[in-house]
RNA sequence: GGGAGCGUAGCUCAGUUGGUUAGAGCAGGCGUCUUAUACACGCCUGGUCGGGGGUUCGAGUCCCUCCGCUCCUACCA
């Protein structure tokens, strides 16, 4: 066995084991502890700040967690080879409903009661509950650390911030008091989203989840009037079961009403909204007009008459219900657009009733109960029933009482709870509201100074949501969350909040435990004496909203105020320059950051205690920028879920591809605020655009360098010497570079990643190492040595540009640019190569514009063999080429540009025609002028077609003469318009099959070729099969080799071909030694044949040259 | 019900301030080069740019309208 080589190539495994290379990387980063180091480097440095959206730690991590966190890690590396320090502090979302949902599965219960029974009393059972809830948390911990680490998402999990850490709970309480000194946090009876089975109220970002479509009843309803039971109001519901809770009906002031007389309702009459009667009684006759406020103070009969004992929140009934219950009263809320413009009134499960109720002292009547089940029995609606399932009792009883006018279905949309999917109502329930409306212009204009990527998301969606903001309902009545940390006085009705551990301490009336986990039930049995009355003020029993815990994140994430240098670690750290979260966080994440950030940064004005603390903060949200992504789908674009079975787990998708497969896929497919299809399939196609032609570049950069002895680190740098190939491979580097930086800098990734695949594929494998090889196999050792440093940098460049899509496959590649035993530092650990010193110095347009043009040449001559089925190992005599004449000194281009197009087409001699011609010299190309549209038609406007048509006239003689004379009159109708040179564009008139054209260039091949030119393809071709042989044979590469030939007319028409070849390739060498030998006539298994051109056969052998 | 977005090749998507031959990848067909690479390369096929109308010398792009899909939003009884 040889000594191991000093360059190596990717492991062999590679592409069909990825995941085993990326092992080997992980462990790499692991041992260098490469996250650490790049921590340690950017001590001191500019911060770029970056926000980690906290994961709800209570369920496994889905593909769909991959892709925000692949988009955070590549922005996040990317800023840190800038220079940038990004702290990337890790959180954990571990408070909530999800997380008491996730127990209640665990220990086959639902609901609150159950809940409270768990223990032997009500605080044990809540105890116990909790403490289940916080060891949930942290089984989960572990499968979201290892999903981060395996994608190679570098998170610092060692001080990670946690909702329910003490510290950070007291955070939120700071936040909390400050509301509340700037008189932003009020107890309020209202209506809202109530989930009878979780027991608690939701917030509108959790109501916005739970919509489905439904089918409810839709029933007119006839309310008698109390003195004149023929006649009825007409009253449209689609929830029957509120209709016992029956306190009012109302109408719309403004609106006429008209009663009415039907002939399918002999002997009855109906008051209805004119407007609705098309609609509702199409056939009935009008009696009676009236404004709906003449009707307003009549009194019907409710709809269920005898109910006595219905609960009334209401402790004390107000002086004046009595007047008002079951009496019609005006609201200007009602309108004739569906239904009959009359509305029944529950005040306990509608915002609009509850409002009117309250106006009107209406008794708050709660037939159902707020466990959702009828309290009362009503006629065949049993009490218990769940008040869904009551409607259908319900409105048979109504029928059986000659009430119902008339009973259909309707489908519509309603809410039901995002977790448990139960229907929710709407209650009036007591809850505690920041007051968010109050400073809602600061949050409309803050979120004007945010870059939203797309920005439609920003003006649109999240803008309109702001602008229709209300109040947030932060209590919720559970168990596992952050304490309200209010307490109520029971006596003066006076609450204060309490600020922190500290405070608490100092006013609570008996000592508590130290250390203190402020958590329930414990904290509820801490009473403190009341401010105002000297008596006893009791907590508040509610948790906050977990969505406010973690907009919370950026003051709480450091402990903010109490833990020391907190405020420091604020000022560093705020606002977040960048986040990223998919959008279903719009309602959610962003807007509690944006919230919470913009009350602090805009609003409080009243310093409190710690309040001096604060750094001034500039008047902004907690984010610069923010970066949405969409849904992951299947491969079918069908939604991803448990329940189909199609959801792709993140483990084994980068198991079988690889992470940076998986990365490439999700940042690479289309926008990022598109949903994307997960289609395992596309994984090796993103592999195959991006990361495979690099892995091959690298590959012949090892084979050749250590067979060149290449050493870079002895390597003498002489820039003059460099090819037009390698200073044009390097521009394209340069070019590469400053894409991708560009394509991060507006956080548009999938740029980035087309601009490396069109660099890694079309540019580095298949036309500079390509176009190279001949000269790696056999130039001269300092050219293959000066080809391999270029090599050797272009790839360094794009190992860079890589690194933060791609990290492990950038990372290998960048090894093993470096000799085996070279101390090679991680790719991460690299600056961007936009920051090298001389960086855009190898650009050159020029060259760049040369070489697009010799593969344009190239790609129209293949186009013209193929065409006339001449393969390209036939050389041809000549290839015509029609380019633009080009500034002085551009010749030299041109006259290298010769050789490519020389080899590549495989012609003896490239000749060149330019435009604009000189005037009667002979040419070979005929010319014709179009219109140049965009320079013309600004000037020409409605002239436009008819100069057209003057143009296209034009033919090969007088082009010529226009584009000497540089100026044209061309007839339009009514005159003359003169165009000049840059109003038309000059190509040649082609229909030759031997030519062909694109919107730019024009050849020309001469498509002839003579007996010579087929023994040089039979010698081309005769070679291939040589090498082939010599592959089947493992010959190495420096191993050379004889070659015999049996003796035959084919024989002597490759060995007068190979006479004719020219070049240096190293096949010649072999094929010079060829010799003619008689074939034995046993057909020895070492002789092979091979087809050549003609159809001849020829038969040879090769063994090695000893 | 209201709002937003989308609709371009069989599939996945690009498409600048309107500029006349609408691109790429994949798939399909046909070929080709080659001791870095067959997980390669080239060529070809494939489009009434969702339908209709309008503005304009000129529309995938701007306007109107209709159709289809998606998301968001809404206690309207």
């Amino acid at each position: 066995m040889t000594r191991e080589a000093t360059y190596r190539s990717f492991p062999e495994d590679y592409l069909s084991a990825p995941d085993r290379a990326e092992q080997a990387v992980l462990e790499f980063w692991n041992s260098a502890l490469v996250f650490g180091e790049q921590q340690k480097r950017r001590i001191g440095a500019k911060p770029f700040i970056f926000y980690e959206g906290p994961p709800t730690a209570n369920g496994k991590p889905g593909i769909h967690h991959v892709f925000a966190r692949a988009i955070k890690d590549a922005v996040c590396r990317y800023h840190w080879m800038r220079g940038a320090r990004v702290e990337r502090k890790a959180g954990w979302d571990t408070h909530g409903l999800p997380v008491e949902l996730e127990i209640e599965k665990k220990l086959g219960i639902s609901g609150k009661k159950q809940i409270e029974e768990i223990a032997g009393t009500k605080e044990a059972s809540i105890a116990k509950f909790n403490d289940l809830c916080k060891e949930s948390v942290f089984t989960y911990l572990k499968e979201w650390r290892s999903l981060s680490e395996r994608m190679g998402y570098w998170l610092d999990y060692d001080h990670p911030y946690i909702t329910f850490d003490p510290g950070y709970i007291e955070s939120v309480w700071w936040l909390i008091s400050r509301f509340h000194a700037n008189g932003l946090l009020e107890k309020r009876f209202k209506v809202i989203p109530y989930c009878p089975r979780c027991g608690t109220g939701l917030s509108s970002h959790e109501v916005g989840q739970g919509y489905k479509d439904v089918q409810d009843p839709s029933v007119t309803v006839k309310f008698r009037l109390q003195d004149d039971p023929a006649t009825s109001l007409l009253v449209w519901t689609t929830t029957p079961w509120t209709l016992p809770s029956n306190a009012g009906a109302a109408v719309n002031p403004e609106l006429e009403y008209v009663k009415i007389r039907s002939p399918k309702h002999a002997g009855e009459q109906f008051w209805i909204a004119k407007a609705r009667m098309a609609a509702v009684a199409p056939d009935a006759e009008v009696i009676e007009s009236k404004r709906g406020r003449e009707l307003a103070g009549i009194r019907y009969i409710p709809p269920f008459e005898n109910l006595t004992n219905i609960p009334d929140l209401r402790a004390k009934p107000r002086p004046e219900a009595a007047a008002a219950l079951h009496t019609i009263r005006a609201g200007e809320f009602v309108s004739s657009e569906e239904g009959t413009g009359i509305v029944h009134m529950a005040p306990c499960y509608g915002a609009d009733d509850y409002e009117l109720g309250e106006r009107e002292g209406l008794p708050i009547y709660a037939a159902v109960g707020r466990d959702g089940k009828l309290a009362i029995d009503v006629g065949r609606a049993a009490r218990g029933t769940f008040f869904k399932d009551a409607d259908a009792g319900l409105m048979a009883e109504l029928k059986d009482h000659g009430k119902l006018f008339a009973r259909t279905t309707v489908q519509h949309t309603y809410p039901f709870c995002w977790r448990c999917d139960t229907p929710l109502l709407y209650y009036a329930s007591p809850s505690w509201f920041l007051k968010t409306t109050a400073y809602r212009d600061a949050m409309v204009e803050n979120n004007k100074k945010i870059r939203w990527a797309p920005p439609e998301i920003g003006a649109g969606r999240f803008g309109e949501w702001l602008e229709g903001n209300v109040d947030w309902a932060i209590s919720r009545d559970r168990y596992w969350g952050t304490p309200l940390p209010v307490w109520e006085c029971e006596y003066c009705n006076h609450f204060e909040v309490i600020d922190s551990i500290a405070t608490l301490r100092k006013r609570a009336k008996s000592p508590f435990a130290e250390p203190f986990d402020p958590h329930k039930p414990g904290i509820d049995n801490i009473i403190i004496e009341c401010a105002k009355c000297k008596k006893d003020a009791k907590r508040s029993l509610s948790v906050i909203d977990c969505w406010f815990d973690s907009g919370a994140m950026p003051f709480a994430q450091n402990g903010f105020p109490y833990k020391p240098d907190s405020g420091a670690r604020l000022a560093d750290q705020f606002p977040a320059h960048f986040i990223a979260e998919g959008l279903d966080q719009t309602r959610g994440w962003f807007y509690t950051l944006h919230a919470i950030a913009t009350f602090i940064s805009c609003y409080d004005r009243q310093p409190g205690r710690a309040g001096e603390r604060v750094p001034s903060l500039s008047a902004a949200s907690s984010y610069r920028s923010c970066v949405v992504n969409g849904l992951v789908l299947d491969a079918q674009g069908r939604k991803m879920s448990k329940r189909l079975g199609n959801a792709v787990n993140p483990f084994e998708a980068m198991q079988q591809n690889g992470a940076d497969a998986v990365r490439l896929l999700l940042l690479g497919s289309g926008a990022l605020h598109l949903n994307r299809r997960f289609d395992p399939d596309s994984m090796t196609a993103m592999r195959r655009q991006v990361v495979i032609p690099l892995v091959n570049c690298l590959q012949f950069f090892a084979t050749y360098a250590n067979e060149a002895n290449y050493n870079d680190n002895d390597f003498r740098r002489d820039p003059k010497s460099r090819t037009l190939l390698d200073r044009w491979i390097r521009s394209r580097a340069e070019t590469l570079a400053k894409s991708v930086a560009d394509a991060f800098d507006n956080y548009d990734l999938p740029a980035a990643i087309a601009a490396l695949s069109n660099f890694a594929d079309s540019e580095c494998s298949n036309w500079y190492v390509r176009r190279n090889r001949k000269r790696f196999q056999s130039g001269d050792l300092n050219d293959r040595w000066i080809g391999l440093e270029t090599l050797r940098h272009v790839l360094g460049i794009a190992a860079r540009c890589l690194a933060p899509i791609a990290p492990f496959a950038a990372e290998m590649l960048w090894h093993r640019i470096h000799r085996r035993d070279a101390k090679s530092e991680s790719v991460h650990l690299q600056q961007f190569p936009t920051l090298d010193a001389g960086f855009g110095g190898d650009m050159d347009a020029a060259l760049d514009s040369a070489m697009g043009s010799a593969l344009t040449v190239a790609r129209l001559a293949r186009a013209i063999r193929e065409k006339n089925k001449i393969r390209n190992t036939i050389p041809l005599p000549w290839i015509y080429l029609l380019v633009p004449r080009l500034e002085a000194g551009a010749g030299s281009f041109m006259s290298a540009v010769e050789d490519i197009v020389k080899d590549e087409v495989n012609v003896d001699e490239v000749r060149f025609e330019f435009y604009p011609p000189t005037p009667g010299q002979e040419h070979y190309f005929h010319l014709k002028a179009k219109p140049n549209f965009p320079v013309l038609g600004k000037r020409a406007g409605k002239l436009m077609k008819s100069i057209q048509e003057a143009i296209l006239k034009l033919d090969d003689a007088q082009v010529i003469e226009f584009m000497a004379a540089g100026r044209r009159l061309v007839a339009v109708e009514g005159g003359a318009f003169e165009i000049g040179t840059d109003d038309v564009i000059v190509a040649a008139e082609v229909e030759d099959s031997a030519c062909e054209s694109d919107s730019k260039i024009t050849v020309g091949l001469n498509v002839k070729y003579n007996d010579s030119a087929i023994a040089r393809a039979c010698a081309r071709e005769f070679a291939s099969a040589v090498n082939q042989a010599r592959r089947d044979a493992n010959f190495k590469l420096s191993d050379r080799c004889r070659v015999e030939l049996a003796q035959s007319e084919a024989a002597s028409r490759v060995l007068s071909g190979i006479g004719e070849g020219s070049g240096r390739q190293r096949w010649l060498d072999d094929l010079r030694a060829t010799s003619i030998a008689t074939r034995p006539a046993d057909k020895h298994a070492d002789w092979r044949e091979t087809e050549l051109i003609d159809g001849e056969k020829v038969a040879f052998r090769v063994a090695r040259d000893e």
